[in-house]
DNA sequence: CGCGCCGTTGATATTATTCAAGACCAGTGG
DNA sequence: CCACTGGTCTTGAATAATATCAACGGCGCG
């Protein structure tokens, strides 16, 4: 199933006759492009994808990185046109939901509507706390972000949190995180010599995670504590 | 009206009927805060409020600039608390849209479900668009961007488009593109004396948009022209 | 007036990028 | 089997970009 709980048997029943497709995606293929035409949804079923968008310099921007159990395409409802591009990090299977027939059913299911919107406002925050994260960050703070996020979700998703597998090579982690690869292979190696991580090629393990998070807690410079609200 | 078009009247006074509450914000004042919990979306009538998240610092971050015609409020509807605040920054007029009842009216009204999910698609792309804008590029690109940027939204709803007046500070400007103030400060002095913009205080002129632009196409360092997909 | 906030500009320090070299690995073809 | 290639990753040194620190002028407002 690609959708969380909540829903009666029936619902389920005529959503998944909704979900026609199973879309195979070998490593490094598109599942879409920037510019394609948007029609479908896409459910995570296994592996995992980057999205990609295009910069007007025409240079290729890492914007998300999706595992199992996430959804990818919303981009696309606003203009009928992928912003971004998805490409599979790893061999991936996923299910094609139609975004037409998905609008259509969730007019007679509520709690269908209602997932979707909720789903949309949470890619909303998640972008926004990546903005703020690129913002007021520097590189140490944005690794430390960025791996603890990773363990989180590999957590919720019932895997490890503190042992992993990047699917991503340092160069997209770096394009993600606003960065060069030089700089983030150079905080792996620091971090590790830090004793706060394992890494191993793209094997990671999360040695001190309150470490991690003092990182993750710091700013360009910290405003006067008197000032800070209490967190 | 709050909407944009492709209604039938019937629509629309099924819809102004949910459209109980106009409210005034005074200047510096929060139409809601980071936090709050979640129930309504506004819509910008008169004036521009500014968006920000706390980073986990305490930081107050600024993640959105929004006039006139635009709506906000969709973070909340994720896990019905807003992850974002939004203060006001001059005296604005807002109205409030209930989004329970909005949620409802949608279910007998497809047009108003695809347009709301048209823009939240829309904001997880400016957002998107901005993350890869702080990722990829330097100072005088964002501030470019943003000013190139702002010329487009004041087009569109029908202001001049090479003179405007900036409701945010430099230090909120900053904020917003991950610069210190004193950066931002530099950089509009500098396009000044590069002709391209004329600056007194926050009053705006776009002198030369197009070389604007081409300081906004510019990366980091740019990739060589071969491997560049044609734009 | 005096105060706080805003904006500008200069000097300096810090950070991250850029350039460069080499190790490692997987795949490929002789 | 082995050399060759291209991609990835690491590390060092030089450089460029931006932050930080500091001083000052202006403005609005109580």
């Amino acid at each position: 199933m690609c959708l969380p709980v909540g829903f009666t048997s029936d619902e389920i029943d005529r959503f998944d006759a909704l979900v026609v497709h199973r879309i195979k995606v070998n490593k490094c293929k598109s599942l879409y492009r920037s510019g394609d035409s948007f029609n479908t949804l896409y459910a995570i079923r296994s592996g995992s994808l980057k999205t990609t968008v295009l910069t007007d310099a025409g240079h290729e921007q890492v914007t998300g990185y999706h595992i199992l159990g996430e959804l990818v395409g919303f981009d696309g409802i606003g203009n009928n046109r992928h912003g971004a591009g998805a490409i599979a990090l790893e061999d991936t299977e996923v299910c094609a939901l139609p975004f037409a027939k998905l609008e259509k059913l969730a007019q007679t299911m509520p709690a269908l509507q209602h997932t979707m919107n909720r789903m949309m406002s949470m890619e909303i925050r998640r972008d926004q706390d990546a903005m703020a994260m690129l913002g007021s960050m520097r590189a140490e703070g944005r690794i430390a972000v960025f791996l603890l996020d990773l363990a989180d979700r590999y957590r919720r998703r019932g895997y490890s949190s503190t042992e992993f597998v990047l699917r991503l090579t340092r160069k997209e982690i770096g394009s993600y995180l606003g960065l060069q690869l030089e700089t983030v292979s150079r905080l792996f190696s620091r971090f590790q010599g830090e004793g706060l991580v394992q890494v191993e090629g793209r094997a990671l393990k999360l040695l001190d995670p309150i470490g991690l998070k003092r990182i993750a807690g710091q700013l360009l410079s910290l405003p006067p504590a008197g000032l800070r609200p209490a967190t």
